[in-house]
RNA sequence: CGGGGAUUGGCGCAAUUGGCUAGCGUGCUUGCUUUGGGAGCAAGAGGUUGCAGGUUCGAAUCCUGUAUCCCCGACCA
C-alpha cells in the first residue's frame, strides 16, 4: 500500500509543493501568519548555499558584518520612493519595554537605510572606497498572500551593499553579483535561468536599475530568483553622504545592493521535483548518498559500515534504523530526494557487489564493491549535470517568440512559459498587457540582440525583445 | 485586504434533525513472527473537537468574534 502519496506534480504543482515541503521535513507552518519553521533538512540546504556563496563573496573582497534588525522609521522616510515601496509591507514596533515608543522602529524589510547611515558615519574619503559589506540575516515583509519558501513574512537572505567612487565601478559590481548568483544557481543548485534588466515598474523601490535572475518553473510561472540593484546615487543623496575625492571636491558615492534569499529553495524544489518527491542535486544535497542495508541481513550491515567509512568524503548516511522494511526506507529517501542510494543485502556481499539506485532516473545498477568510489563519483557528477541540462532544456522548450498580440495571448492561455516579444517600453502598455494576459515583463535579457520590431501590443517601434511571463 | 473552502489524537478522515463514554484508518509504543519496493498477529498509549464568548437541560454540531491554512483575485525590491 502506498502511503505518503503526493498530489500530481504535473497538474497540481502548488499542492504538490506544499505537501512535499511538509512531508520531506524541509519546513512547517509556524503559528504566526506567513511564517515558517525551517526544519533541519531544509536549513541544511540553506547552509550549503551559504557555504558556496560566502566563498565567492569573500573572494570579491566583500566583508561580512551585522546590522540591527530594527530601523528607526525616520531613516526610512529619507528616501521617498523607498519608503513608499516598502511602507505597505512594513512591520513596525510601537511598544518597547511596556512603553509606547516615541520613535517607532521598523523591522527591516531590507537594510539599505540602516547600513548607509553607518557608511556615512564611517567613510568620508575617496580612500575609504570602495566599501563592500554583506550580511546574512532575516528580513520581514508583511505580505498579504504567502507561500512556503517562495514568499514568507520573514525570510533569510544575504544582502550585499557596496559603494564606489564611479558609476562604472559600481556597475561592474552589479554585474558581478548577478553572475555570482547565476553561478550558484547553475553549479550548486542545477537551476537554469535568464539574467536581465527589470523594467522601471518592476525595479527596486528607490533604486536606479535592477537586474534579475529569472527561473522558469514547471507550471510555466517565472520566479524572480534573486536581484542585483544599481542604486545610482539615490541613497547617498537621500542621506547626504559625500566623500572628498582626489581633488578635494565632495563626491556622492555610487551604490549597489544585491540579495539572494530562502526563496531560492522553493525554486530548487520545483525545478527538479517529480511524482515521488524531492530531487536534490548532489552539490547542494545535505545527504548525497544513503546506504540502506536490507533489514535483517547481518553481514550486509557490517559491510555497510565499512562502506560508510570508505566513502566518508561524501555527505553520506547509513540508514540502519530498525523496524522499517527496505521498501519503507527506499520511499522515505526518495521523498527526500537523496541523489544516490546504495542497497546492500547478504547476496550482494557474497557476490562482492552492491546496487546503486539514482534518484533522478530511478535507474539501478550493480557495481562491484571495489569500484564503488569511482562509480559514485561519476554518478554524482552525472546527476548534477543532467539535472541542470534538463532544467535548461525545459526552459528553452518553454520559451516562445510572439510577434502578434493574439499569439502572445494564446501562449499565456495554454502552455505559458517565457514569451520573447517586442515591447515599446511604455509603462501603460506594460500595464495593459498585464491586465489582458496576466503576463508581466520579467526582464530584458542581457544578451538580447538589437532587433528592429514593433511592440506586440501597440505597434510602436522596439529595438529589443523582452521576456514576459506569469510572475510567481 | 475581498470572494470561496477548511480546522476533530502525529497524519488522513467520520460522527443522522443539537442527544449515549467523540469513532475509524494510518502512524507511535511493547512482544512475537517477518524483512531484496510502503509486512502480519496481539496488547497498549494518545482528544477538554483551533481559540474566546454566546444560545441550550444538553454543543464537534447552532450563533458571534478571532487565529491559522488552502484556492481565486487585488497587492507584492
Amino acid at each position: 500500500m502506498a502511503q505518503n502519496q503526493l498530489p500530481d506534480f504535473k497538474t497540481n504543482l502548488s499542492e504538490w509543493f506544499n505537501e512535499v515541503v511538509l512531508k520531506a521535513e524541509l519546513a512547517d507552518y509556524a503559528p504566526v501568519k506567513g511564517c515558517m519553521v525551517i526544519r533541519p533538512y531544509g536549513y541544511a540546504l540553506w547552509e550549503n548555499i551559504q557555504k558556496f556563496m560566502d566563498v565567492l563573496i569573500k573572494k570579491h573582497d566583500v566583508e561580512n558584518a551585522y546590522f540591527p534588525l530594527f530601523i528607526p522609521m525616520s531613516y526610512f522616510e529619507k528616501e521617498k520612493e523607498h519608503v513608499e515601496g516598502f511602507a505597505p509591507e512594513l512591520a513596525v514596533v510601537t511598544v518597547g519595554g511596556g512603553k509606547e515608543l516615541v520613535d517607532k522602529l521598523a523591522v527591516r524589510p531590507t537594510s539599505e537605510m540602516m547600513m548607509y547611515e553607518m557608511y556615512k558615519k564611517w567613510f568620508g574619503s575617496w580612500r575609504d572606497l570602495p566599501v563592500r559589506m554583506n550580511q546574512w540575516c532575516n528580513v520581514v515583509r508583511w505580505e498579504k498572500r504567502t507561500y512556503l519558501f517562495l514568499r514568507t513574512s520573514e525570510f533569510l537572505w544575504q544582502e550585499g551593499h557596496c559603494a564606489h567612487l564611479t558609476h562604472e565601478e559600481s556597475m561592474q559590481e552589479v554585474m558581478w553579483a548577478i553572475k555570482m548568483y547565476e553561478q550558484t544557481y547553475n553549479e550548486l543548485m542545477g537551476v537554469y535561468g535568464i539574467i536581465g534588466a527589470k523594467s522601471d515598474s518592476e525595479k527596486f523601490a528607490g533604486g536606479f536599475k535592477s537586474y534579475t535572475f529569472e527561473a522558469l518553473m514547471p507550471n510555466g510561472k517565472s520566479l524572480q530568483a534573486c536581484t542585483s540593484h544599481d542604486l545610482g546615487q539615490n541613497f547617498s543623496k537621500s542621506i547626504d553622504w559625500t566623500v572628498q575625492d582626489q581633488i578635494g571636491e565632495k563626491s556622492m558615492p555610487w551604490q549597489n545592493s544585491w540579495g539572494f534569499s530562502t526563496r531560492s529553495i522553493g525554486g530548487l524544489i520545483m525545478s527538479h521535483g517529480d511524482e515521488k518527491g524531492l530531487v536534490i542535486p548532489p552539490n547542494i544535497a545535505p545527504i548525497q548518498i544513503v546506504i540502506v542495508p536490507i533489514p535483517g541481513h547481518t553481514t550486509a550491515l557490517e559491510k555497510s559500515k565499512e562502506l560508510l567509512k570508505n566513502l566518508e568524503s561524501y555527505r553520506i548516511k547509513l540508514d540502519d534504523k530498525e523496524g522499517e522494511t527496505a521498501g519503507v526506507k527506499f520511499n522515505k529517501w526518495e521523498l527526500k530526494g537523496i541523489p544516490l542510494r546504495i542497497e546492500i543485502g547478504d547476496r550482494d556481499v557474497a557476490s562482492g557487489t552492491v546496487i546503486i539506485s539514482r534518484r533522478d532516473t530511478s535507474e539501478k545498477i550493480t557495481v562491484p564493491i571495489a569500484d564503488i568510489s569511482t562509480t559514485v563519483d561519476a554518478l554524482l557528477k552525472d546527476i548534477q549535470q543532467k539535472l541542470f541540462d534538463k532544467h535548461k532544456k525545459f526552459t528553452q522548450d518553454h520559451t516562445f517568440k510572439a510577434d502578434t498580440y493574439d499569439e502572445f495571448k494564446k501562449i499565456m492561455e495554454t502552455s505559458r512559459g517565457f514569451i520573447s516579444a517586442h515591447w515599446c517600453e511604455n509603462a501603460d502598455c506594460e500595464a495593459q498587457i498585464k491586465t489582458d494576459t496576466k503576463a508581466t515583463t520579467r526582464c530584458l535579457p542581457l544578451d538580447a540582440p538589437e532587433e528592429n520590431g514593433k511592440c506586440v501590443r501597440c505597434g510602436k517601434p522596439s529595438s529589443h525583445r523582452w521576456l514576459f511571463g506569469l510572475s510567481y
